[in-house]
Parts: C-alpha cells; sequence; structure tokens
DNA sequence: TTGAAGTATACTGTATACAGTATTGTCTAT
DNA sequence: ATAGACAATACTGTATACAGTATACTTCAA
C-alpha cells in the first residue's frame, strides 16, 4: 500500500473560508458590509463556486446574513445581542472554567502560562494583533480543557459574533491591561486546580468583558461608526 | 411600484436541506448511513449543486461527518457524547424556561397548552410521529419565550443531535408517558409564571430524559442496532 | 493459486455556461 | 421636463463538464 502524501492540498474552499473569517476578525470586513460570491471569487482569483460555499458556510455559521436583493453582508450584532450572548456566556464560561479546574494537568497548566505571558508581552503593544492571538489560544485551550466537546462546540458558536467587537474594543491597551486583571486570576485558579475559583473568575472576567464591549459598541453606533 | 410575488420559490438547496433533515428525525436516515452527492442529487431528481450545498450546510452544523475516502455518513452520537449534551442542556434550558416564566404571555401560555394537549392525544399512538412533532413546536416555542435568541441558536446546535435517539426513546408509549409526568410541571410552572419552579421542573425533565436515553442508546448499541 | 499491473469505477473539487430576476440607467414621446 | 418603455447590468440558482484521485476489479504471468 502506499503511504498518503504528506502535502495534503486544502480545497480551495476552505482557503476562502480562512480568508473571510481572518478578515473578519482583523477588521478587513467590517460590519455592514457587502459580499457577493463573484466578487469574492475574483478577488480572491478562484471561481464562484469556492466563493459560493464558503459564504454558504459562513452563512449556516450566522456571521454574514443574505440581503434583501443579492449578495450578503457581514452581521452587525447590536447591543441587545451582545447582552445576550453575555448571559449565555454566563451560563456556560464558568462552567467550562470549573471542569477545566478539576481535570487540568502541570503540562496544560505551562502551556496557558505561556499564553499569558504572551499576552503580557503585547499588552502595550500598538496593534493588538499578537495581543489578540494569545488571548485567543488560551480561550480555546482553556475551554477544551472542560472536556466536553459540545460545550467547547456551543462556545464556539457565538465566539465569532464577538471577535469584530472585542478585537475594536482591545485596540485601546487601556483596555488590554484592564483585561489582563481578570484573565490573570482565572489561570491562576485553574493552576491551582480551585474549581470554585476558577468559576468565579470566569463571572467576574466576564462582567469586565461585557462592561467594556458595550461601551466601546455603543460609543461606536453613536459616532455612527457601526451598524 | 410592482408587489413583490407571493409565491417566492424556495431554492432546490433549501428543499434538499429539509427532505434530508426530515429524514434525519424520521429515521429514513440512520447514523452510519453514507451519504454522497451524487446519490442524494439522484435520489432526489437535482443536479449535484444543490445536494451539494445541503450536505455542506448538513456538515457544518455537525450532522453528518466526512468520510475518509468520500462522502458523508450519517453521525452517531455516543453515549458520551449524550452525557456531554445534558450537561449542556442542564445549564441552558432550565434558564431558558425561568426566562420564559418571567416573559409569558396569556396567549403564550394557551398556545404551549394546545401543544401539551396535542402531546397527551398521541401519547398512546402507535406511531410517535405526531407526539414529537408536538414536542418540537412546544420547546420550540417555550425556548424562544425566553426572548434570547441568542441562547435559542445555541439550543438549536445540539438539538439536531439528539433527534434521532430522542425519536427512537420515544417510540415507545410507556416512555411517552413517563416523558408527559415530566412536560407537564414545567408547562404548568411556566403557565403560573413561577420562574423557580420552571427551573427545577426544567431540571427534572432533563435528568428524565437523560436517563431514558441513555437507556436506549446503550441498548441500541449492545444488540449492535448502532454505531 | 497468488501477486502484480493495469483498467474501470466512483466520487469530489473546480470552473463555467445559461436561465431567471431585480435594479438601474437611458431614450423617446408627449 | 417627465413618465413610461426598453435595454444594460449585476446577481443568484442550477446544471454540467472536466480533471484528479482513491478504490475495486480484472486479467495475466509465474
Amino acid at each position: 500500500m502506499k503511504l498518503n502524501k504528506v502535502v495534503k492540498r486544502e480545497p480551495l474552499r476552505q482557503q476562502v473560508l480562512a480568508s473571510l473569517k481572518n478578515a473578519l476578525i482583523n477588521g478587513d470586513l467590517t460590519p455592514g458590509q457587502r459580499l457577493t460570491e463573484e466578487g469574492v471569487a475574483e478577488f480572491l482569483g478562484v471561481s464562484r463556486t469556492p466563493a459560493r460555499e464558503a459564504l454558504a458556510i459562513l452563512h449556516q455559521a450566522g456571521s454574514i446574513k443574505r440581503r434583501e436583493n443579492g449578495g450578503f453582508e457581514v452581521i452587525a450584532p447590536t447591543m441587545e445581542d451582545i447582552e445576550q450572548i453575555f448571559q449565555v456566556r454566563h451560563r456556560l464560561e464558568p462552567y467550562a472554567a470549573r471542569l477545566a479546574a478539576e481535570k487540568v494537568t502541570s503540562g496544560d497548566i505551562r502551556q496557558l502560562q505561556k499564553y499569558l505571558a504572551e499576552q503580557e508581552a503585547h499588552v502595550n503593544a500598538v496593534s493588538a494583533t499578537r495581543y489578540l492571538e494569545a488571548d485567543r489560544a488560551l480561550r480555546g485551550l482553556l475551554f477544551s480543557l472542560s472536556g466536553n466537546q459540545q460545550l467547547v462546540d456551543c462556545i464556539g458558536r457565538y465566539e465569532e459574533h464577538l471577535q469584530f467587537v472585542a478585537a475594536l474594543t482591545l485596540k485601546d491597551p487601556a483596555i488590554r491591561r484592564i483585561a489582563m486583571n481578570v484573565d490573570r486570576p482565572l489561570v491562576e485558579a485553574i493552576s491551582k486546580r480551585d474549581p470554585e475559583a476558577a468559576e468565579a473568575a470566569a463571572h467576574t472576567q466576564l462582567e469586565e468583558a461585557r462592561k467594556a464591549l458595550m461601551q466601546v459598541l455603543g460609543d461606536a453606533i453613536e459616532s455612527g461608526l457601526y451598524g
């Protein structure tokens, strides 16, 4: 039997999807922006088929919505959406943190702290990119430590809707510093394998995050930069 | 200006998707079963394109998974998956029930009770179809009464994974009768606008449902009818 | 009988063609 | 100048063609 090729060529669809997701996260695609199959296809130099499929997946995931007459547009979460998402987060994420604290291994703890250090290192940077990457990595690991894949999937569902607003919020180093102050205790509680403390820290962290996001979103809407 | 046509023709993709979803729910497609673009297309008399898109959506939703070498297969939730889903349900659904009890209107209550009566009417029927329809309708309404669309979406994420096993479980009228015994108090608590009682009833209901599903799934796996 | 090679088959990924529809811009007649 | 008709444009929905690849099958040789 022949071995599989080491290089497994990714379908174009996946590459297009990755491009679009990336653009959504880093703000190249802003809420309200129009997207058509042909436009995406042409821009990325592929045919309509993979573009169409990537858009369908994004649509299914809720990151974009169909326009009245053709095309899609990037979703612009309202303040109400954000409030509702945080209600759900309060139900799920502290629970995930608790489970993680019960199951975490020493290796996991090292990795969590590595991500945290990575955040610390970029907390005052001009660009928030590296900070955000470390943040996403840390959160991803933390949730997966819960050992409950269904829980991770549920959390993943709304994460994407938050990313644009979160990135907007964390552009400001001052807010990053505040965020670190509530991230540290969470990692610490998990490192001490203290489920109660982890759950409490997750609640605190969410409350801070909610306040910051609502503030920034409110300002953005008011100044007409959004919506 | 001309009025929009009243009849807005559904894309084939949607029809294919609906067919497949329906087949998943009522057991025409059983876990482990193979699905190919061409097979679906031919069976439903459409070209590969809409079939492909419907499959992509199902895949994205997690109802089917890609096979090693071509095609998809219907997902077969393991006992662990079900346990994990119920952990999530315990976090979300009692909360949704609580919110619903706080916001429910008299009209909603009438509708809930109508669905409950519909369930009662078919609890001993030979086919579980009508019972299941009423059950889905009731749950859908109940959750949407929470007023939190993000919460509804999260709940919707895993619902599909449960439906096959739930349908299998509720084939047995005896289990349907047990289910009614825990459904009634929930609707009652909401009708009384009692959030505490609603939350508690939802927990109880979930615990009963979990036990029943695990039992049936365990038997099915043991007898090799599944997996 | 068995192993190896070559061939047929089945399926996906991708591009492209074509039809249908809504919107927009333009031209003409009044 | 303006209303109304008509053409151009911009999309999506759907079918289909074609290439690439993995699997199964068959055939031929030792």
